[in-house]
DNA sequence: TACGTTTGTGTAATCGATTGCGCAATTTAA
DNA sequence: TTAAATTGCGCAATCGATTACACAAACGTA
């Protein structure tokens, strides 16, 4: 068992001190090159590996960073993680903490990753007490480097990234319309989130944008699941004059939409179509496939990442605000083109 | 911008040494009762948090664990980290490496993780070189816990968990068998490494134990995609006497393979079955939904985790090695349902 | 009164690195 | 030959915690 080597180590073994060892292992120009050269060899020899833990401790940099998603096992944010991880690789590395939508724990990881000196946090925001609030703009007067993705706060000195839900949503209704659907439903999410509150601001805005009127009762606050997606549905076959179309903030409601619409009889896309949000890896790997707007997850991850390094570089008195809008891209596929693919 | 409290600022304020607020602070019995009353609330008051890095060059212990795995956007893998993750918060953070099945970047990943000082490394592996091989062994003689899951090899000393991959595969075959089919064709993936051989070798015995022939032409090493699955059936379908199943050793290439026969108009399941491998959450939505193997990634993780803990707790010279063996699942869906679901 | 215990704290070393300061030895300049 | 400048390296503090050891005060006991 190999017990590790320390510059202290190396040190004796060349009879001069530690100092001397770490100087010359950083180039420190005060330091001879025959010295220099020798420790070299001898750290080399000695297969000496510095402690980054040491290293950590000195500089105040632990060389982590935290994320903190909901969870990490869904396509969206298991992509953003890797975006993230590969932009940052070899430099820092990356932490990983889940909320599972539960804001004791967002506000408990919040404090295990500052606890853990971790050199910035990136966050994808799950709870919006003001509870969370405090503890995050801790981390802000903290001097601790914080950026948003894709679920954002709005707060002073925190940049973020995000995709335009808006317009996203706009372009995916503004298709359903350019196909002839003129009754389109929306499943729009926790609208107390902003990026469903946008992507229905965005799917209204089409509908008045092409002179039609937008009817409340087409809209539900869905969960992002296939069942809620078959519950709304159900209800929405049920109103007097049913929709032709749904524009839906979440992939799995779309694919339950699609299900019970298919348990009905209806023909997608001739008499129905369905557009869903996220992209996620089922939507094309479907017969009938889902068409989709899709939020280039490993690109916000990377550009998060760039966001954060840039923050790093900036003097601490100057508070920095970068706002990074990706542009969403519509993955048109069979649930809503009528005319040809 | 509050500057982090130290038991040396808490000492200060309290005219006492760090010594007795860090004694206090562990609840040390030596302390008078009042003493550690105070120094507990003053230490509330300056809103203290102990410095994790100092504790951690202190203890030699990070409380940081290392994971590497091929990448971390597979269903699979994140949700054999979520298991991790679950399972080992909060005493325990995941830092996360991937290899994108590069051989170097493997090397690398282990050794910026000894350097970081984890106190464990979790790992699915990716590579069969020497070279990677004598990394890993590195790991183990300085006695860093190591774990193997899923993509293991065969190590002295080193503990893993897996699926029985062998019984997932006989019992997949084993139930095409069952449906009536004849003449099953089996995609490996890469044999040199461990799962897929293992698979390989179930899916042949359950093939003697029924009296079927086993036919070299009807196996083929496909890599774990779309594409892939789509190219070997182009070739199995232009055999002399083609198969009427495929049992896949990947979900992809079961996909895949779907896609080729539809287009080759043979029918699903009455003319021809397919079996997948991993139970990926596209294969239950599919219209055509695919019988897959599940390898339970979550109870993975948990329980790579809690073998991390157990040889933790095991006294260092004793070398401790255990293997764990999950049963794996059928999920038996339309794909392969001749009869009845 | 004197001595041994117990109790509660302080001193200082330690973990493994970095770095300002000081001091020899050597080189250069006068 | 002597003073000044340079070069190369050692000493010791620092980052923020823990902990073995020492030691004083308070106590009990004879």
């Amino acid at each position: 068992m190999s017990k590790k080597t320390t510059i202290y180590d190396i040190a004796k073994k060349l009879n001069t001190t530690a100092a001397t060892v770490s100087r010359a292992l950083n180039n420190n120009p005060k330091i001879s090159e025959s010295t220099c050269k020798l420790v070299r060899e001898t750290a080399a020899e000695m297969n000496y590996k510095p402690n980054k833990l040491a290293l950590a401790l000195q500089s105040g940099k632990s060389g982590n960073i935290g994320v903190i998603v909901p969870r990490i096992d869904s396509n969206f944010f298991a992509s953003v993680i890797r975006g993230i991880e590969d932009e940052l690789y070899p430099d820092y590395h990356v932490i990983i903490c889940q909320t599972h939508e539960d804001e004791k724990r967002e506000i408990e990881n919040i404090n295990t990753l500052l606890n853990a000196q971790v050199d910035g946090i990136l966050m994808s925001v799950s709870n919006v007490t003001s509870e969370n609030d405090r503890m995050i703009k801790r981390v802000v007067e903290k001097n601790v480097p914080l950026i948003f993705f894709d679920r954002k706060k709005n707060m002073d000195g925190v940049s973020s990234v995000t995709i335009n839900d808006y317009d996203g949503a706009y372009l995916a209704t503004k298709h359903l319309i350019n196909e002839g659907c003129t009754r389109i439903a929306h499943f729009s999410g926790d609208r107390s989130l902003e990026i469903f509150e946008n992507r229905f601001k965005g799917y209204k805005q089409a509908l008045l944008d092409n002179e039609i009127e937008f009817n409340e009762n087409y809209v539900f606050q869905t969960k992002s699941s296939v069942e809620a997606g078959r519950a709304a549905v159900e209800k929405l076959l049920k109103l007097e004059n049913p929709p032709d179309a749904i524009f839906s903030s979440s992939d799995f409601a779309a694919l339950g939409a699609i299900q019970e619409l298919k348990e009905h009889g209806i023909k997608i896309p001739e008499d129905f179509c369905v557009f869903g949000f996220g992209n996620e890896p089922f939507t094309k790997f479907m017969e009938l496939s889902i068409s989709s707007v899709d939020q280039s997850p490993m690109e916000m991850g990377e550009m998060a990442a760039k966001v954060f390094l840039e923050q790093l570089n900036n003097p601490k008195n100057l508070k920095m605000e970068k706002k990074v809008v990706l542009n969403p891209e519509l993955h048109i596929r069979k649930s809503s083109s009528r005319h040809s693919l």
